[in-house]
DNA sequence: AATCCGGGGCT
DNA sequence: AGCCCAGGATT
């Protein structure tokens, strides 16, 4: 009777899902090694983020930076207008510090160990083991959310998560080969992702359906068993969206660290119980009756908006001018692109007159 | 060990 | 409307 992992590679070679960033089974028998640059980019996209919504961005950033030098002589800030929109944004500030920690300390090569992959910004337990085996060939057991899911009914672990990390880690240690490591971690993903689903898992075309004990007990759709989490509160806020009678958006960049850190938003109060009056100049701002409502990790958000047309000496107190051209939308973090689009209408034509 | 960080897809 | 996440940094 074959291992299982023999079993999970033998139905990868078959349903392996092609990904812009995968060097496929069939390639790799032919000796094509992934570049471990594209590697480091897909996963670092691909933490807490669906392969759906990391594909654009992926191709996108190829095309600009094809190379990690390339990445690490970009200028910040077309960095994380290109990462708006993906979310988790302190991964854009850390992929911008690693890619230049690479350059300069490891001569413009991803070192390949995990040990030494640890070392670098933004790459912590779970991202260094999946460069490490799927760039580098090392038998590193990967252990994200897909693999948590798949190990605890593959053995029926009953112990809620995160509680049961350890065990479920311990079992996927026990299951990597030292054959085809990197095809195999991919297999394990692409098994949770497409088959051992959260809900609704396709037990009857699973390569694992025999020795699954969670099916034998039929709790396969109960597993994992989770901790209860807290109800997310409700917080509000004003966002003031002014606009220079020559065009120019009134726009900040936020503080490097904490909520949307780095990114360019709209200037307005501070989110709490109540929304509070903080407009970033004096001027005769209007209430267009329109709230914005946004869900972040831990709380939702309900967004008052302000508009007003700025005169040419507008000195506000907060923030800076950017001119027409230079505005995009897409540079934007989803909630204050929400703002951008309720009140956009409002504004009428240009005045280029002065 | 607990908390802080987005956003999209699914049911 | 609530649930699920292809995690890492910070404290």
């Amino acid at each position: 009777m074959p291992a299982l992992s023999s079993e999970l590679l033998d139905w990868y070679d078959v349903h392996a899902r092609a990904m812009p960033w995968r060097v496929g089974p069939e390639a790799r028998r032919r000796g094509v090694r992934p570049d471990p640059y594209r590697v480091w980019l897909s996963e670092v996209m691909l933490q807490q983020t669906t392969v759906a919504a990391v594909k654009a961005y992926f191709e996108r950033f190829t095309m600009l930076w094809p190379t990690v030098a390339n990445l690490a002589a970009a200028p910040d800030a077309a960095v994380m207008g290109e990462w708006a929109g993906l979310g988790y944004y302190a991964r854009a500030r850390n992929l911008l510090k690693c890619a230049r920690e690479v350059v300069e300390v490891h001569g413009g090569s991803f070192p390949g160990t995990r040990a030494e992959l640890m070392t670098l910004p933004g790459i912590g337990p779970y991202t260094a083991s999946a460069i490490a085996a799927i760039a580098f060939d090392q038998p590193e057991t990967v252990v994200d959310g897909n693999v948590e899911r798949v190990m605890s009914r593959l053995h029926a672990v009953h112990t809620p998560l995160p509680a049961a990390k350890p065990e479920l880690s311990a079992h996927a240690a026990g299951l990597t080969p030292q054959e085809r490591p990197g095809d195999y971690a991919q297999a394990v993903m692409d098994l949770g992702a497409t088959i051992c689903t959260p809900r609704s898992p396709a037990c009857g075309i699973c390569p694992w359906r025999t020795p699954c004990a969670a099916r034998d007990e039929g709790t396969q759709a109960e597993l994992p068993k989770k901790t209860l989490k807290a109800a997310k509160p409700v917080r509000h806020g004003i966002a003031y969206l002014g606009r220079r009678t020559d065009g120019a958006w009134l726009l900040e960049t936020r503080p490097d660290s904490g909520l949307l850190g780095g990114m360019l938003g709209w200037p307005g109060s501070a989110w709490g119980n109540a929304p509070q009056d903080a407009p970033p100049v004096s001027a005769a701002w209007r209430d267009p009756g329109i709230e914005v409502r946004h869900t972040f990790t831990h709380f939702h958000l309900k967004l008052a908006l302000r508009v007003a047309d700025l005169p040419a000496d507008a000195e506000p107190e907060r923030g800076g001018f950017v001119a027409p051209h230079a505005f995009r939308p897409s540079d934007l973090p989803t909630v204050m692109r929400k703002a951008f689009d309720a009140v956009a209408a409002s504004f009428g034509p240009i005045d280029r007159t002065g």
